[in-house]
DNA sequence: TATCTATTTTGATTCATTCAAAACTACAGT
DNA sequence: ACTGTAGTTTTGAATGAATCAAAATAGATA
């Protein structure tokens, strides 16, 4: 993969007027066949590609990424940082709360009831964030535990 | 604090199994004062009653009345873990984007909505966890930033 | 193709949290 | 009240996730 050659991904991180350097491209592929991996996940797969990548230019990649808005972060409680591609609309998730497996869920009733608390302690609230908790299919069929 | 005297917080303790060290009846003391305190926090403040205490006696007795039911434990993203006595109800937490300072927040419309997300890839629902972000009022009234 | 600046590498550091062995202490039972 | 023992805390060290900083490198513009 030359610098000089075109891929979507590419196209994408110019559009967003960021530099199309090779870890970002494998980056975002990583991101387009694990959705919700951790920035070691990411690690290990790009370093296939790019034998001689370092932790911290994924994380420098994933953060850039983030702040350019190509990419959204989620935090679970007990897991490190996730990363997916799927941004701009008002998804939520599920975890496993067995495995830290994740799924999309689109949001429950359109956004608002979702969005509007009774009480806001006199804070300006700005967004809602819904994360499910449950068992993975896998989790779920496992025998005892 | 003798053991052999009775508190509201030692009388807690024991109604769950729970041996009534100091270290318990003062972290409970200190989340009573600061509802989502996080473990360093706690520390400090029982270090004031208790100047032997460790931080990791702190985490020990926080991990000892999380599993026991009598606090519950909250991470919201970026920040470290937090804790408050108020559990068994479901409520809710909005997060100051800016300094961190987190609210209580009951539930939006019942729990009907929030707890019935359209689809769940498969998972095996058992809860909803909402995280609000916004401003707390002081963060909104400060000027530029 | 040269240049400039953004990005990555290299190496170290911080923070939150957990692990493990030894010392201690709450409390059930005598 | 005393004692034994299992549960806690102390002491000391280690882990994992993420960030910082300086030097080397590589995109992209002209």
């Amino acid at each position: 993969m030359s610098p000089t050659e075109v891929s979507p991904e590419r196209e994408l991180l110019r559009s967003a007027g960021l530099r199309a350097t090779d870890q970002r491209v494998e980056t975002i592929r990583a991101l387009e066949k694990h959705p919700h991996a951790d920035a070691q996940a990411v690690f290990d797969i790009v370093l296939h590609e790019l034998p001689d990548t370092s932790v911290q230019a994924i994380y420098g990649v994933l953060g850039a990424l983030t702040d350019a808005g190509l990419v959204r972060r989620i935090e679970p409680a007990g897991s490190p940082a996730r990363y997916e591609l799927r941004v701009g609309d008002n998804h939520h998730h599920i975890v496993c709360s067995k495995c830290g497996a994740i799924g999309d869920v689109d949001c429950a009733v359109g956004h608002a009831p979702c969005l509007t608390p009774v009480t806001t302690s006199g804070f300006t609230l700005t967004t809602a964030e819904v994360t499910y908790w449950g068992l993975c299919p896998n989790c779920a069929a496992a025998p005892l535990s």
